[in-house]
DNA sequence: CCCGGACATCGACATCTGTCAATATTGATC
DNA sequence: GATCAATATTGACAGATGTCGATGTCCGGG
């Protein structure tokens, strides 16, 4: 089954989008916009984020991110899935363990969004 | 009574912090921070602001907003609220009207936080 | 001073979200 | 293959969120 634009993932197709201040934003843009966002828009999953993000090697592993909240193994799971599901973390299973790394590309056009900083090539 | 560390808007604080990608954003930051991403993840919110932010003049009228959904004049006050207690969006009553404005620090930061953008002076 | 229009607030409701304990799954090791 | 450790899934529940209709507030004009 190809990959019709219907299917594109929020992050796919934000490239093409025009910076919120500059033309009023579609309901359609909006609508697959808006999902990366709510992502976003959680204490614990920017810290997640964050940290995945800066750790060493660009990746860390799930055993190093549960101890760094006060939350149980299974909250930080669902945290890191709705990350990974909305495209901001790529997930790799190692053996017994799974590390996460930053899909680097959705944070930039997010950034590109709301800023209106262009391309950045 | 004056402004203490703690009553700082969400935006205020927002300026002396590093990009999630540099190191591991604290506890406490993502608490403030993560109320303007909640009020920006929302289709309708996204458009709005992306409304406001791109009319001409720089500001809109609740009048002007109301129409460009199918929703409820009440449930389209309800969400310019949200953006303006964020600290996303500056009101101001004229008459009878109400006129939204972006409060263009509150993205500008957001965006750098994301994106790693040094400061843009 | 009363009326009408612009916008906000309230109360209600269905749905979504964050969290946990319990349980399942998967892979390494003995 | 039995067991253990790492992670995910499930089910439940309290609290937050988006929406509406009804109502309130505020302002300008007759």
């Amino acid at each position: 089954m190809s990959k019709s634009q219907l299917d594109l993932t929020p992050t796919e197709s934000l490239a093409c989008c025009s910076p919120l201040t500059r033309e009023p934003l579609s309901a359609e843009s909006a609508t697959r916009i808006a999902p990366l966002l709510k992502a976003l828009a959680d204490p614990v999953r920017l810290r997640l984020l964050s940290m995945v993000a800066s750790h060493v090697d660009g990746e860390a592993c799930v055993c190093d991110l549960n101890d760094a909240f006060d939350l149980s193994q299974p909250t930080i799971s669902h945290h890191l899935k709705q990350l990974h599901e909305a495209g901001l973390l790529h997930r790799e299973k190692r053996g017994v363990w799974v590390y996460y790394r930053l899909q680097t590309e959705a944070l930039r056009d997010l950034s590109a969004l709301l800023g209106g900083v262009a391309e950045t090539r």
